[in-house]
DNA sequence: TAATGGTAGGGGAGGAAAAATTGTTCTTAC
DNA sequence: TAATGGTAAGAACAATTATTCCTCCCCTAC
């Protein structure tokens, strides 16, 4: 019995000459829901989001969720409390304990918001200190707010009780964590709410088909596991606006309207095709088959009828490309500019909160420093797919052209906002063609999603480490350990002490980088690794908060070293599991566990693209695991402990020169062996040994034996692993190296580079592929005179101008706001923001150029431009700096270790001479006109020709050839022609229509440079046909 | 315009150019 | 304000410093 939201919506009107009738409303809506019986029916739902009620409210909880059938559901949970823990003073009896309770009581009462203090056995987290449980203060909050008051008010609150400063602790965990943490609630997980248990609303608050209160302690929360690992049919809107923008002015949503919004709903784990798309357009648009279009006249009824859309869809996941930071805020501002927003604000679910924008700021080594907005749409997930693309994977740009050409093999058309105004103001056939891009763009986020599994990979990201799935794109790692730590903790009764800690600038030791033998290897070289080092060196030596000692602790307690304790080689002290075992090496065995898990399903995977999909989700998990020994180091963090991350560090160190000591004592010509085996290479956790061997199945069979050899000499679950050999093998550098990558002895696997320029994303296209052509050709060709001819010919090429521009773009990222120094990225940006601020890179995007010819001092900063520029403004770039500051020297890097000093040869010679090149004019050369040159000869017209209206197209001698030489320039002309019609039917195509207009100008398409360049050269031999046409015959 | 000693070479000052060093930044390998 | 996993390391540039080289000038020997 399914009504339509929209039929009863008061606000729905006929808003367009087609119109908007309900009865031809496809249903947009859920499925429809049997009345509850709140005795008899329990409910059964996955949360998807939670949030709590704020500081300022009575404290609750509201999870939102959906069940099987698809219904959607909130709780109200209620009656959970915010607490912290406080230790007792020192030496306190029985009865001090119960009277300075009931001080504090006395002192509370009434005020200060306090709920209860109630006198609990606990046991810190920090240190071992024997098995007893000790008395601490539990004092639970009527409220947020107040916890927050008093825990950074104490002193002056309660200075006569507790002279001393105190130690308090989880005081410093969100009230929502904390709440999940106790009712072992994780993200993405099943919540079943027995029959009996919970009240269904009769006023709802939200737009919910399920809405009831229930206690904190009244529901069940099911573990991730088997039956309750399943997801729900999870309803995903994506979505895309486009706005009209004046000429060269990124638009302003105080100024620019909305023409256009396009969606895509889509039911997780359902077919994979939308079962809605529309696209909702200012003014009218011609019919689009398969997609729905909705016009509007006016601007306001567009954003308000899409509001409402979106309510009726109620989808539990709002995706797109970049909708966090431009087009959720845009329509906010927008309605906000339309005076509109009492009507559309209310995205979210609940009926009367709005949706509001909110600067954020996130820091972090790894993911770096960004600006970005959030829009909390209540009870909705949002994943936004360029976020997704910045965290998860390294790319030279992520344009949404360019993550679909890398993820989808297809390039997307990219069309200027200023085009996208004309458009708009065209035809309806224009403003369909419009609509089609716009559709095409909602849809594109929708496949990245499912091709890159990101919804099921960052579940399980929220499952295993227990964060709510929105933290994973919002916050770091740490959120994810402390869950994890909390989680644990308090299963044993350990509680955290809330530290505050200061950062230091100084940094503990890390690991070793054995000194490399550099060189070109053509015999196998093969490679031991641990498997996750610094995790297995935590687990086996039991390093945890709890089980860290001191001094004065061992004699106290009378432990004695190796049996009750360890003294790590970094001088700290550590109880061994016949005391206790410690917490971190339980988290860790949990997430090597999921990852074994992830592994296992990528060894049984085929398809390549899926197997990187599971890598990635692989490498994800490893991260978190490494990122609890990182926890400990973080000296900025909620808990650091210098103590556990550097005897990790240096158990590793003394393990890489253990195995390096074992492996060439053991594998030496003294020990009864053929050869003497060198470790010629290792990094943290892998040594690369040449056995002395020259055939691959020893090198396997010796590697194989080795790293069970080494194994041995460690504590469980240390495990050295032998996984590949290199055959040949590239040793450029620590941290750079290449070699054809070898596990079985049939046939190599792949070609691996490490660290050189290949890998690197800070150059420009050309260096990796011709390094990585020719590393190519010297490593699995073996033909290292095909690879230096290579190297020439591209060189050759380069200096004649050949290459094209979207090999030469190299990016940067701007990685903060106060720059030391001048660098080119940097100033181009400066540059560009005062072109058009609302376009220009902004802190942490990527910042794409091209070095442009300048005079002779110019510093490379001054050198830069923005590659669109260039080709607008035609431009010369500077190739000279592409050889020289560029390709040279890793050119010479790789070739140097194969063929030493001739390797120069590269660089000097026959190809690096330029055919013709314009050399900048300087002073006053810059006003001299360059004189026509006769077209056969190439003499320069002058005198009497020169006093012609038109140029003549030969000299005098050459009259006789001009027959013959026009035809040359037909034929020339005409290739050029057809060259360019070639790159201008792929764009045709690439949009996706044969009839029209290319509009296109990706930045990121290297097709885009290269019809612009044939555009051009189509351009300039027309020019000199039309010569031709005025000289006398 | 008029009047004038020339050449070689050491050595120091000053400055330019090239080289080395340092510091910053980006990015990667673990 | 709160929040931000870790260290090691190569490489490119810009900026700085130290070094070399060159020129100019002064002076002297012959
Ligand atoms: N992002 C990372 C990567 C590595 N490491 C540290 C901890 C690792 O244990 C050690 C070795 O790194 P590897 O890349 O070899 O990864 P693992 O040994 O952890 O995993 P495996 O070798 O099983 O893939 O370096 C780290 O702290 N953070
Ligand atoms: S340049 Fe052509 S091929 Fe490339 S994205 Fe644009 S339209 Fe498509």
């Amino acid at each position: 019995m399914h009504v339509s939201l929209f039929k009863n919506s008061p606000r729905i009107q006929a808003l367009t000459s087609r119109p908007f009738l309900a009865i031809e409303q496809p249903r947009w809506g859920r499925p429809p829901l049997a009345p509850l019986d709140s005795s008899k029916d329990k409910i059964v739902f996955q949360q998807v989001d939670i949030e709590d009620t704020g500081a300022y409210e009575k404290p609750a909880i509201r999870m939102y969720g959906v069940t099987q059938e698809g219904h959607s559901v909130l709780a109200h949970v209620s009656d959970f409390l915010p607490y912290f823990y406080i230790a007792m003073p020192r030496g306190f009896v029985d009865e001090d304990r119960e009277s300075l309770r009931l001080k504090l009581i006395d002192m509370c009462e009434g005020r200060h918001g306090v709920h209860s203090i109630k006198v609990v056995k606990k046991r810190s987290l920090w240190g071992y200190k024997g098995d007893d449980m000790v008395m601490f203060l539990k004092i639970v909050f009527a409220d947020q707010r107040s916890l927050t008051r008093i825990r950074d008010k104490w002193e002056c609150e309660f200075k006569d009780l507790f002279p001393e400063p105190i130690q308090t602790y989880e005081s410093n965990i969100s009230y929502t964590l904390r709440f999940m943490v106790d009712r072992k609630v994780t993200g993405m997980n099943w919540i079943e709410v027995p029959a009996g248990k919970y009240a269904l609303r009769s006023r709802q608050s939200s737009n919910c088909q399920i809405e009831f209160d229930v206690r904190y302690d009244a529901f069940i929360s099911h573990e991730p596991e088997g039956e309750w690992s399943k997801m729900a049919p999870l309803r995903i809107l994506s979505f895309d606006i486009e706005c009209a923008g004046r000429k060269g002015i990124f638009p302003e949503p105080q100024i620019d309207p909305v023409i256009q919004i396009a969606n895509m709903v889509t039911r997780q784990g359902g077919e994979s095709a939308p079962f809605i798309r529309n696209v909702f357009a200012l003014n009218d648009c011609a019919d689009i088959v398969g997609s729905q279009v909705l016009s509007f006249k006016k601007e306001n009824d567009l954003l308000i009828r899409w509001r409402d859309f979106v309510e009726e869809v109620d989808p539990d996941v709002v995706i797109g490309y970049n909708i966090a930071n431009f087009d959720l805020p845009y329509l906010m501002d927008r309605a906000v500019a339309l005076k509109v927003q009492d009507r559309f604000a209310f995205l979210g679910r609940l009926k009367n909160v709005r949706a509001k924008v909110k600067d954020t700021h996130f820091n972090s080594k790894a993911y770096g420093q960004r600006n970005s907005k959030e829009t909390v749409l209540d009870g909705r997930l949002q994943l936004d797919l360029l976020q997704v693309m910045q965290r998860d994977y390294k790319l030279r740009s992520y344009s949404l052209n360019a993550v679909c050409a890398e993820f989808l093999g297809e390039q997307k058309e990219d069309v200027h906002h200023s085009v996208i105004t004309e458009l708009q103001n065209g035809t309806r056939e224009s403003r369909r063609r419009l609509a089609i891009y716009c559709l095409k763009d909602a849809y594109l986020p929708q496949r990245l999603m499912d091709k890159l599994m990101c919804l099921v990979n960052y579940t399980e990201m929220a499952r295993v480490t227990g964060v709510p799935f929105n933290y994973l794109l919002s916050k770091g790692q740490q959120i994810k350990v402390i869950s994890q730590l909390f989680r644990k903790a308090n299963e044993q009764d350990y509680i955290v002490p809330a530290m505050h800690s200061e950062g230091s600038d100084e940094q503990y030791e890390g690991a070793t980088v054995i000194e490399p033998k550099r060189g070109y290897y053509p015999m196998p070289i093969a490679t031991l690794d641990f498997s996750s080092l610094y995790p297995s060196i935590m687990m086996a030596h039991n390093l945890c908060y709890t089980t860290l000692l001191d001094k004065t602790m061992i004699d106290r307690l009378k432990l004695v070293e190796q049996v009750d304790y360890v003294r790590t080689p970094n001088n700290d002290f550590f109880a061994t599991t016949n005391r206790r075992k410690g917490l971190l090496p339980t988290i860790l065995e949990d997430l090597i566990t999921a990852r074994k898990r992830a592994k296992a399903d990528l060894k049984k995977e085929k398809d390549p693209f899926k197997r990187a999909v599971l890598d990635g989700r692989q490498l994800a998990l490893k991260i978190s695991a490494n990122s609890v020994y990182g926890f400990t180091g973080a000296t900025i963090g909620k808990l650091p402990c210098l103590a556990i991350s550097s005897s990790t560090t240096a158990y590793g160190r003394q393990m890489i020169e253990a195995t390096k000591e074992a492996v060439e004592a053991e594998y030496s010509i003294k020990n009864g062996r053929e050869h003497d085996a060198e470790v010629i290479y290792g990094d943290t956790d892998s040594v690369m040994v040449k056995f002395g061997c020259s055939d691959l199945e020893t090198a396997m069979a010796l590697g194989s034996e080795a790293a069970a050899f080494v194994t041995g000499f460690f504590k469980q679950p240390i495990k050295l692993e032998f996984e590949k050999v290199y055959f040949p093998y590239l040793l450029i550098n620590k941290k750079r190296y290449a070699g054809l990558y070898w596990t079985k002895a049939e046939k190599w696997d792949k070609m691996d580079t490490k660290g050189i320029e290949t890998v690197r994303r800070d150059n420009c296209r050309l260096v990796s592929t011709v390094i990585e052509t020719c590393l190519h050709k010297m490593l699995i060709d073996r033909n290292a005179e095909g690879a230096i001819e290579y190297a020439q010919r591209t060189i050759a090429q380069l200096l004649q101008g050949k290459i094209d521009m979207s090999q030469l773009v190299i990016t940067k990222a701007l990685s903060k706001e106060d720059y030391a120094g001048k660098q080119a990225h940097v100033e181009l940006a400066a540059r560009m923001k005062e072109r058009d601020a609302g376009s220009a890179p902004a802190l942490g995007d990527r910042v794409a150029y091209v070095i442009v010819q300048g005079s002779k001092d110019d510093k490379a900063y001054e050198k830069s431009e923005d590659p669109i520029y260039v080709l607008e403004n035609n431009i010369p770039i500077d190739t000279k700096y592409y050889l020289e500051n560029q390709l040279s020297k890793p050119l010479l890097r790789i070739f140097e270790p194969v063929m030493g000093s001739r390797a120069n040869s590269l660089l000097a010679g026959e190809h690096t001479r330029t055919i013709k090149k314009d050399t900048p004019k300087t002073g006053l050369m810059k006003f001299a006109k360059k004189l026509p040159t006769c077209l056969g000869c190439k003499t320069e017209l002058r005198g009497k020709w020169q006093s012609k209206p038109n140029i003549s197209a030969v000299c005098i001698n050459c009259k006789p050839k001009l027959g013959s030489l026009y035809q040359e320039h037909i034929n020339n002309a005409s290739a050029l022609q057809v060259a360019f019609a070639r790159l201008w039917t792929q764009c045709q195509r690439c949009q996706g229509s044969l009839h029209q207009d290319v509009l296109c100008t990706s930045k990121d398409c290297p097709i885009f440079y290269r019809r612009k360049k044939a555009q051009k050269d189509v351009a300039e031999a027309n020019l000199i046909l039309e010569r031709f046409n005025t000289t006398d015959w």
